[in-house]
DNA sequence: ATTAAACTATACTGGTTAGTGTACTTTTAA
DNA sequence: TTAAAAGTACACTAACCAGTATAGTTTAAT
């Protein structure tokens, strides 16, 4: 077994990473001290302003992780060949994944919690929510065209769509007031969300 | 013309609290010192102490303010005798109105930004959202035993109606990346949500 | 007019925190 | 083996902040 050890340089980088990730998630980027992030991480002070320059910059490293997850784009294309239902249920599907990723959540949540009081250090740090939402609406635009749904606005539908999944399974979870939805009832509300939508939005 | 003034102290304690008001909005209650908050009331920090004796109080008051304005309960009683729809809308309406409301918006966000890394501490001193959606999962039930909607789980269906209002009127103002929407949208976006639940539930 | 309550300016205490300086030890790679 | 890179312990700085102390001024109600 050769289970090729990282470098010790690189080891202390990652518990760094990984006891911002948590210390920042449960108390905040503002309420977690260098002090005490270097105990966490079980690493002295000196070092972690080895691997980063300033607290600033470990923020913005978790943040680039964060962004690399959400920009996990769907590809579903419209096909005019396939039912409806299943390829909606996958752009759904994606969206609920998202939602309820752990990893996700928690970094979106230190950075929620970092920015919230300055939206303009947010934007031109990252924006939040990905462009995902185009791709949703393009697709209904497609289906909209080739006149299977009756839908006027297609951006306005996708928010309709979206909104539907994040109020159960994003918000709260982002604000710590619920715990992420199990696989049962991430399928119940994909499956009623569709239901809701298409019965709006599939003529008779 | 009288126009009674009120007595000194009374104002500084008004100044006092806009200046919190305003400046926890902005920045967030670790982001606003005394001493600025003080200075932004054009008020001594004695003063300050003199009306609140700690920060916390301060908040608290604000809190309790908030607290208010979020329990002023919809009563919308069902009546089978009068058509769904409008009944319906007032139901949504109070709901956008209220999430529209800019007072309520700015301290709630006051209250997310205090709280986000204390939900136990938040258990505490408010619910956030209040048990507004009982009064609606009620009506809801009350139609259905009714046999005017085809609803399973009226609490489910509540949260639905609800998430469509507050993804776009609510959690973007509260994390201060949309404007309140104007009136028309306001006006749009109830009838968007109603058509969309009626087509859903409304039996054929 | 007098007096207590409210207000002001300013300096202070005690605590916390981001980041640095220093002298020393351990790891790694040539 | 050896030298550079990385890590450690710990003391230190400069700044910030909640809340207090003090001594003097203004307001308001008797």
């Amino acid at each position: 077994m050769p289970d090729i050890q990282p470098t010790r340089s690189e080891r202390k980088r990652q518990a760094i990473l990984d006891a911002a990730r948590t210390a920042f998630r449960e108390n905040g980027v503002d309420g977690t001290s260098m002090d005490v992030l270097a105990a966490r991480a079980q690493v002295s002070k000196r070092t972690v302003y080895h691997h980063f320059p300033s607290k600033q910059a470990l923020v913005r490293q978790l943040m680039s992780e964060m962004w690399e997850k959400g920009q996990q784009q769907i590809r579903v294309k419209y096909d005019g060949n396939k039912p409806l239902e299943p390829q909606l249920l996958t752009l759904v599907g994606a969206e609920i994944d998202l939602a309820c990723n752990a990893e996700y959540l928690g970094l979106l949540r230190v950075a929620i919690g970092h920015f919230f009081y300055s939206p303009d250090a947010l934007q031109g740090e990252v924006e939040l929510l990905p462009a995902r939402d185009t791709a949703l609406s393009r697709w209904l635009a497609a289906a909209r065209d080739d006149g299977r749904l009756d839908i006027d606005d297609p951006e306005f539908a996708a928010t309709q769509l979206v909104n539907l999944v994040r109020g159960t399974c994003f918000w709260p979870q982002v604000m710590g007031m619920a715990p992420i939805p199990d696989r049962d009832a991430q399928r119940f509300l994909a499956e009623e969300t569709l239901a809701m939508f298409l019965a709006r939005y599939q003529p008779r």
